[in-house]
DNA sequence: GATGAATGAGTGTTCATTCAT
DNA sequence: TATGAATGAACACTCATTCAT
């Protein structure tokens, strides 16, 4: 018998994580390179996990910059604007987002293989990254209607589109697998939906515990990939 | 063969809901009911829509009341505070959760025909009342921290406890499917997490048009449900 | 013989009027009519001096305030922004100042006369609306860059043409003046320009006293136009 | 007939100079001589020239190091403080005024002669130095009450005093001419203030073209003594 | 001599909340 | 009941100043 030690019983407990912003007495974050040069990346997690916390609106420059132990002219120092840091946070999130799943996507493997690598690296990304995964997944949804810096629309129908392409990989992966009688679905943009936000769920119940092995991890992203094909009729699982 | 149009593309896509508030022309909210016994009900919908956009720290009050063609006051005159207008929005989606799968959970049927009833209705729910729902799931996710009133705390303990009593009546169905063979799932509170998420998804991709039916809505659940169904690994689909 | 008190002998010396703010202990300006209808007004006026004393970026909203007896709250109650209060401020003074030699500029007196009315009131108005012409002066004569909001090019550009058209009436005049043989200057813009100095000079120097009565003012004005006149070659003085 | 062209007709419109500050794109000044000996000069022309701008309070350490295509390090480098830069441009624009007028005055040439040239030198001067010219007068009508270095108010007092010491120099010509029958103006205070304010006037309106000659420029000095001296009610034009 | 990084005090702006009417 | 005025605490952002290099 296996058991989950990770997994916190919450569709809606408050996650609480080793990061929680304790607004007084809090442990800043700590990087093996504290150089100049790896600094922008030190505002960014920090920025990530803030917002993954509180949201972004809920979320002061003052809680990011303390939770790098510096104070909000480091942030400044590096981007101009609250809302560019969160571009800044959006991007990073994607291009890991793409990263994880490149591979499997330009394997040659047949659809349902090719799906379960994909689908294995992105659930596991999932957790690894959840600050900018939960960050991105909330400014997704949110209108930040206060943000009125010229270019910011621009900037949304670019990311909006990358996300778009993001889904077209496994959209294709799914047609093919239809196609061959891999998979057995109905309508394709629900099962897509669908799919990814199985992938996705952990962000919002996943919490890291000290004692927790990569292979803790990896052992729910398998049961997530398993349960995700079997939602889409694999025949044979 | 079935289209569905409500379906809009996105995990990603910023949803355009016909409740998108535009900062300055706006149409009110209009109610069949406006005597004053119906105005806190109208003050709790004009919320929801607010915390549904752009979350409960990034909405105004002035933003709700604005939604309702009124002023502040009218808020203050049946909500103490910001906080405590979203406990209300909070309880009345609640409430709104149990009711819809009561009848179900209290039928007699084996536990798949139960979970079928269960699943069916929640899904519509979701479509029903999803200003409601994402402003309950962003709650759920989000420290306030802001938020010092005393017993804000007990409050939500007690929500939890609530959310807790809500998954719990899914639990229990899965654990009596598994126990007969009408399941087959892996690790039951990651299969309960999964189900539910499944069930919940609509709520960020949803987006009612003007001449959709009932009908349509009764696809998409279904179709919903398929799969949740399929990644328990029910075994008569 | 005739004696000038209000007259402070500078070009130079900074200016101490009542109206100075003393950081921390101040009297603030006291209405005859305090009715909230006049409330604008009353923000207006306490800008203007802060604009006056310190310019524009160098006035802090909290100086606007603490004019009134008041906080930034009651300025941002009428006005949305800083720029925007320095715009009314702006706005009102034009206007005055139009309305000033509004009545002499309509008369059918020939130039010399018409110039001498024209000019006398715009003299006395200077001192008059002391505040307001400073701050209108020092905006017209500094970029305040950091105004990026929209529009505000627009309403820059609207502003310097109704500068333009009020400059227009005395220029007209002056044309006028010179065909009839009443003045014999040499360069247009150059009269013009120099003509208006000096009819304004006295904001710089001019400092109201207790004991000051209408008949100082006046005496001060007719001195600055007789000088004016003469500039212009008048030729019967 | 002669032409003015470097008259831009403005009591009021911005004016638009080769030194404008465009925020981004910016040609640095260049200097002649780069030797280090030379490069206090160079920082104060960079802040003389932000200063008329935009103003003191409303210019940035920051835009004045990109006037040099250099940043902060080199201002502190030479300078203490902000208000320490602004005392040395104030100082040098003083000691340009004294020099400009002083063989004039020194001469032993009767009043009205005398008159005309400290005028001219002057009038001259406020072309040749108008950024200088532009902060020092600005400097002198607005408090900077946040400058609380010790010994502001003393440096000040001082300046003020050199300031009445410049005024005096003309004062003095004034009232010889008046006792010898060359001037007949009424005030000595009023008449002497408008006259200085004439020979100023170009500081806020004159625009250096790429065109213009040392000639233009003297037509147009001539020109304001000209009506400088009939404002006097000078007998012998 | 000069730079980039960092800070902290301040400044414009927002917004929940109160209150007189 | 509901509103408009007013407040004050908090927040995004700026900028003079310091300092290690």
């Amino acid at each position: 018998m296996t058991t989950y030690p990770p997994v916190c019983f919450c569709w809606v407990s408050l996650v609480k994580t080793k990061f929680r912003t304790d607004a007084n007495k809090l442990v800043p974050l700590t990087f093996a390179d504290k150089s100049p040069r790896n600094a922008p990346q030190q505002v960014l997690d920090a920025a990530a996990i803030c917002f993954m916390e509180k949201g972004y609106a809920g979320s002061t420059l003052d809680d990011v910059a303390r939770h790098m132990g510096a104070t909000k002219g480091r942030i400044y120092h590096y981007f101009n604007s609250k809302s560019e840091l969160m571009h800044a946070v959006r991007k990073r999130a994607m291009d890991i987002n793409f990263a994880a799943i490149r591979d499997g996507f330009d394997s040659n493997l047949p659809p349902a293989q090719k799906f379960r690598l994909m689908a294995d690296a992105h659930a596991l990304n999932m957790m690894a990254e959840q600050p900018y995964q939960r960050a991105l997944f909330d400014s997704l949804h949110t209108h930040m209607t206060r943000d009125k810096a010229a270019g910011h629309d621009a900037i949304m129908d670019e990311f909006i589109g990358d996300r778009r392409a993001f889904e077209d990989m496994f959209r294709e992966v799914l047609e093919q697998g239809k196609a061959s009688g891999a998979f057995r679905f109905k309508t394709l943009s629900i099962a897509l939906h669908t799919v990814i936000t199985i992938l996705n769920s952990s962000i919002y119940w996943y919490s890291p515990r000290p004692d927790e092995t990569d292979k803790d991890r990896r052992q729910i992203a398998s049961e997530l990939v398993d349960m995700a094909q079997r939602a889409l009729g694999a025949t044979t699982p």
